[in-house]
DNA sequence: TACGAACGTTAGTTCCTGCTAACGTAGCTC
DNA sequence: GAGCTACGTTAGCAGGAACTAACGTTCGTA
């Protein structure tokens, strides 16, 4: 998980997974639509695989990429555990509420 | 949603959300559970408010700090844009396979 | 087999970021 | 009001990451 936010957390990256969410393209391909170097792009996608977010196919000298939504899973359920404790979170700022209206009750 | 996923791509401010996801603390108590210098965490409560990922709540001197999971919204309609074209996408990659049985006929 | 096309890889540079040390500030207490 | 407490802020540094240039590799083709 620790690999997905650190691919997900550049700008570059998320514009290509932008880019092969739909349709499966070749690194030429996706290196063309931006103005940095072939080999930048490479990198992007070598780290995108290793986090699970993009899988590679060959076809002949060409590599094509496609997204793998199943990379995400982890992050999907870490941030959907912030959400199972809500509401206890919302009792425990109700009772930080009722202490704080008790002895500090200086401004709001 | 980029300070978003810059703000998780970093273990210690998860560290430290998974501290106060269920509970308020206050800056001190949680730069004591680490082994970094206090300036460092407040640095990095710095960057977790700029995200909209924890709110700040003052008590005399003191600074209560907590979750704010509305922060992840963003995200996590984001990644489940991936799973939204997923058949979508099964279809395109069907279709990729019927055109490399079709031309190339090399290797699996 | 030789050549070209489509890639990935490596070395080196620049820029960003997390850290520490030193300093500044708001609020409570005597 | 002086002093203490609990913080945040700033300057400076070190490690890491994104980028380019040069090179290596695999696959198809003449």
């Amino acid at each position: 998980m620790d690999a997905t936010l650190r691919a997900l957390a550049e700008v570059r990256r998320r514009e290509i997974l932008a880019l092969i969410r739909d349709v499966e393209l070749p690194a030429g391909e996706i290196a063309a639509q931006f103005d940095v170097t072939r080999p930048a792009i490479s990198q992007h996608l070598h780290v995108l695989r290793d986090a699970g977010l993009v899988v590679e196919r060959r076809e002949g000298t060409r590599r094509l990429y496609r997204v793998r939504p199943e990379g995400l899973t982890d992050l999907q359920a870490y941030l959907d555990s912030f959400w199972d404790t809500n509401l206890d979170r919302l009792k425990h700022a109700a009772e930080a509420e009722e202490r704080s209206r008790i002895d500090g009750s200086e401004r709001n």
